[in-house]
DNA sequence: CGGACTGTTGATCGGTATCAATGCTCGTGG
DNA sequence: CCACGAGCATTGATACCGATCAACAGTCCG
């Protein structure tokens, strides 16, 4: 865990397509927010349920995952994070965190300060409607994992975590619908869709046996995108439409 | 449906010692915003999956659920609206909707308008930061039903929706912990949790011979309210905590 | 009275969990 | 270079939760 400054003018997602650009005025707005960087490794933990941690990240670069646990420790993971995702905004705007993050991978924050979201909230009216448009998405995101576990049976369940994982890691610029890229197990997917890794390995060789995707020791490839999508009912997001960040 | 205007000093919620007192000025400011009121029949659709209405609503008076389907026509309910919460933000923030909304009950609704969101953003960092705690609040309530379908079996899920449903009437002052007035319906929870009918009914029975709960014609009553919430892992939200609404 | 709606009960089937063993890959250290 | 163990995926056998199909009963209402 180590912590150092990079100017935002310099961020790396800024040059990405898919972000939208920041006027020179919100740039320099938005840099003295920037408390930092922050470096963790793969497995680290971020944020812990029930904290009241005064920070919160934008993923730089990197994977990392929400998660929760019952009363009696099973974990089900919520979703993932990908760049350009916010992390940890609970704590600022409600006071305290009811999940877990952990990071998948080395990953690279921007870390900022509970404090100053109420700043932006009071000096910056297009930079909070950006948070907000930021939480509005993961409620939809959330709204379809609900979907996705309430009412589609383990082999769709898998289709659509892969197509839906693939079609994010694309957008964000770090993988492309054709390879995820991340570490991702089966016991990651088994959690997060309510299931047991033994019953993901048997929904995975089916979705093989349908030509759909490849998972082997080498990665998990989609070899059939269009047909992923439509046997999963997932729709990809629209590309090349620029999306909010901070 | 009809229309009329009722004047916001006026407000029913207001009143009530859950939400937060606005100052004049909030008052005067959101006043501008008020387009109407809607009332719907229940059982009516108020928003559907795909829409960009131009309008969201806050509900005044009733039970609404959230909802949304999978491509061959399975219901998946999200979660369920009660007086104070807000309802279509999404069209206002992100230009389109991915659910459908309908009324459970008669249903009262304040009326706003699409564009005005982003004026009170514009505005009202106060206003602002409230409608970013609404949404993050529903983000949460999304967690903890996630970790429900994921992780809980049958008869907890059940335990936990009773639970989480009465608590949040409570607060809201439609109802008490003890007794839940809407009608809600078997198949009701289990389009909420993810199972059929029948399968509800004969956790609903398990829960009776606990002594947990009672489910009769006369409506849904909690015998013992605190070995529900234990049994249910449900964490009741902290009473006379006032928090905010639009 | 008849029909719609809701909840209950029973029989059977299937999807998924559970438990356990095996094999593969990779990193580490002797 | 090989032995070993850790981590991960696969496979098989069995058990159980919950789905499905079907029938029936109570309540409400026109």
């Amino acid at each position: 865990m180590k912590v150092e400054g990079i100017p935002c003018d310099k961020c790396p997602l800024r040059s990405r397509k898919l972000f939208r650009d920041f006027t020179d005025e919100e740039l320099r707005f938005v840099k003295r927010f920037k408390r930092g960087e922050l470096h963790v490794e793969a497995g680290a933990t971020v944020l812990v349920e029930g904290d009241a941690s005064p920070h919160l990240y934008t993923v730089l670069d990197g994977w990392a995952f929400r998660h929760k646990e019952t009363a009696d420790g099973e974990r089900q993971i919520l979703n993932f994070a990908l760049p350009g995702d916010l992390i940890g905004l609970q704590t600022a705007i409600m006071g305290r965190i009811e999940h877990s993050a952990t990071a998948l991978t080395p990953l690279r924050l921007c870390v900022f300060e509970r404090g100053d979201v109420w700043k932006i909230f009071k000096n910056h009216p297009q930079l909070s409607f950006d948070i907000t448009w930021l939480v509005s998405r993961e409620e939809r995101m959330l709204d379809r994992n609900l979907l996705s576990l309430g009412q589609r049976h383990g082999e769709q369940r898998v289709a659509y975590l892969v197509a839906q994982l693939a079609d994010r890691a694309a957008a964000a610029g770090v993988g492309t619908r054709h390879r995820i890229a991340a570490p991702l197990r089966q016991h990651h997917f088994a959690d997060a869709l309510g299931m047991t890794q033994v019953h993901v390995s048997r929904m995975v060789q089916k979705l093989r046996a349908r030509s759909l995707i490849s998972w082997t020791h080498e990665g998990l490839n989609i070899a059939n995108w269009r047909e992923l999508c439509k046997f999963a009912d997932y729709e990809p997001v629209a590309a090349r439409r620029q999306r909010p960040f901070i």
